[in-house]
DNA sequence: ATATTTATTCTATGTTTGTAGAATAAATAA
DNA sequence: TTATTTATTCTACAAACATAGAATAAATAT
């Protein structure tokens, strides 16, 4: 199961946030806002797909993801690889580093955490 | 402009092939394949969206991508780095390395890629 | 206590997508 | 030359999505 685009955005600002509350959703977004039933709705949606839940705390409701972002990513992400780089993660990571645009910082930084990623195996 | 679900593989065929006439993309499919008529609509809406185009051949049309691979990926990546990743491509990228299963020896080919991006700097 | 704000659910509408049948035209095989 | 295969366009329809109004309930402010 995948989040729509809509979905996804609030997803986002929960992972950000850790747990919210409609207000708190309503006020990450950028002018000009949604209707909060906009994000009702959503929310409805992602309790359905079982990526959200919420405790009543009080008289409101505080949203929480059910997943983690990374496990999210690296599903989505390896789907993505596997569609389009003939599920070679190498590939991808090839084309990732030539056609993105990274300073040379970043790549730099990249290079560190691979390393320590080699150390590690 | 994006391409749905449907139309990405049919790109990807194409993108693979280089140019296809319908007979080869169905042939790409594997079972159960599509009905020709559903191929047929996905690369209608495909030349509306500027992504397909075609030459007539002789009596067949023969289709090919109007978009580079690697350009509509980056786009694509982009996309999602902006939107998961506060548009930090380190991040993205920390994640990738740490939450994809690159074996050791695609971790040392990617230091070897991004090493030779870094000196291109 | 009444007015106002805030959140939730229900309903709804327009759009995009996946999928394919019917009609048709052209090409090929018999 | 007639039957058959192949490709194209048109039309259609159900599911998924994005978006939000109306009704309602609860909470807060006055």
């Amino acid at each position: 199961m995948k989040l729509s685009k809509a979905e996804e955005e609030v997803m986002n600002h929960l992972w950000e946030m850790e747990k919210a509350i409609m207000k708190d959703l309503i006020a990450a977004y950028p002018e000009p806002k949604p209707a909060i039933t906009t994000i009702a709705t959503l929310l409805k949606r992602m309790q359905d797909k079982k990526f959200v839940n919420y405790i009543q705390l009080g008289r409101s409701r505080e949203y929480f993801p059910l997943v983690n972002k990374n496990d999210y990513f690296s599903k989505h992400v390896n789907g993505l690889i596997k569609n389009f780089f003939n599920n070679s993660a190498s590939q991808f990571a090839s084309f990732f580093t030539q056609d993105t645009n990274l300073s040379k910082e970043e790549l730099e930084k990249l290079k560190a955490i691979i390393d320590s990623e080699i150390k590690k195996k």
